[in-house]
DNA sequence: TAAATTTGTTAGACTAGCCTAACTTTACTT
DNA sequence: AAGTAAAGTTAGGCTAGTCTAACAAATTTA
């Protein structure tokens, strides 16, 4: 069993990918180097990291598989606040940082069900699933999806009250499928639909909605922004 | 903040009763005597608990406060679990003892609006509500109602599949108001009402579920069984 | 390519929480 | 009232995880 001191770190190392150095990643877990370095030699060890003195630092096989299994717990916990406690996309990671520890294989399947087993956080990320894969995804905003195709609502970008009022009267949350019936050229209004019902909405709306696209081929790198 | 392992002293003592000694609270947590002696000094210089030296501890008012809490927290997620997860009786205890060190004043108040203001856990113990209010409770069997009296069901005394899919049938679960109609002479059957739905259940139902009865004036003192 | 800068390592120290072994106080028994 | 047993304390030591300060390697830059 692992400490919750050695989840994070290999969750950071998660985060930073695979060319991650000592200070990088002391930075990022906010202590010093000095530390990184003796927890570098524990978990060297116990063979969850490469590593080589002044070499690069990366997760093993088990290391990694490790570290998803602790992404995924984050972001189910993420989603269930979100979802079912209404806890503001902002307010959710403090939380998940500290339920992603909990040890219960049985609570992270009963809340993946919970959930109906969601694709995405709150924050848009995927969510690895129980079988620790992690589809590579393509976002956009909803302003920017093709006419026809249909999509997921992963994020939003605005978190304010009236925006997030119209969501819900749209009939849209995180997870839900959308098709994008028309963009119109005059004022580029869209028309989607949301489980059989058609709402015309505004460019500014559409821009806020962060979408994957179903029938687009995938693609892309993941980049570094906020994690988890 | 108090540590996990603090805020363990401190639930520990609050289970134990205020005539507590050392060695009494070192079985309880499975330590030595020894660091349960160094963990008071902490406690005391932290007024959590009221120490002298080869005196009896208790809590101050401060610490009992915060006992109580996690006690609440406790409770709430093992009723969580129960409810919502179908984890059985005997298994929410495990999560329960990790999930009630989450810190988040939001999540326990969600949580408890969530089960909708649960008053006992699956083992029939009363919840502390948000005042941290613990209203004393006199347990005993459905078996043993009065007839005539209202009571809640607390908990359920047999976890076999056949005798819980019995308490479904009749519209039976925990928290839920029951109204004892009749008790025959012949065969000790009951007559019971759920709801609005009356059923007959057996003697040997009736004494797998255990209630605690609203008609009769409280009274009784805490036994030492199963905490939590 | 040599100096300067950045990056990474080591040694030694500290705290929290635990331990064992020895000791002291209190409580119980005769 | 002694003597023994039980309960409680202390000293010293261990590990995990952190730190600072000094040092070493690698990289950048002139
Ligand atoms: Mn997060
Ligand atoms: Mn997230
Ligand atoms: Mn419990
Ligand atoms: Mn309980």
């Amino acid at each position: 069993m692992l400490s919750q001191t050695e989840e994070n770190y290999l969750k950071s190392l998660f985060h930073l990918g695979d060319e991650a150095g000592t200070n990088e990643l002391a930075v990022f877990l906010g202590v010093k180097p000095a530390s990184v370095n003796d927890m570098l030699k524990k978990l060297k060890e116990k063979k969850l990291v490469n590593y080589e003195k002044y070499g690069k630092i990366s997760l093993t096989g088990e290391g990694r598989k490790k570290a998803i299994e602790i992404v995924r717990k984050h972001r189910l916990w993420e989603t269930f606040l979100y979802e079912k406690f209404a806890f503001t996309w902002d307010e959710v990671h403090e939380v998940a940082e500290q339920l992603e520890h909990i040890q219960s294989a049985k609570l992270v399947d009963k809340l993946d069900e919970f959930l109906n087993f969601p694709a995405y956080d709150p924050h848009g990320d995927v969510i690895p699933n129980a079988k620790g894969e992690m589809p590579e995804v393509h976002k956009k905003t909803l302003f920017e999806e093709e006419v026809g195709h249909n999509c997921t609502m992963v994020a939003v970008k605005d978190n304010s009250a009236p925006f997030l009022q119209y969501v819900t009267q749209v009939g849209l949350s995180i997870n839900n499928k959308i098709k994008v019936l028309a963009r119109h050229d005059y004022d580029q209004q869209m028309e989607i639909e949301v489980n059989g019902k058609v709402s015309s909405i505004s460019p500014r709306f559409a821009k806020n909605i962060v979408i994957v696209c179903n029938d687009c081929a995938k693609k892309k790198k993941a980049g570094k922004g906020r994690n988890n």
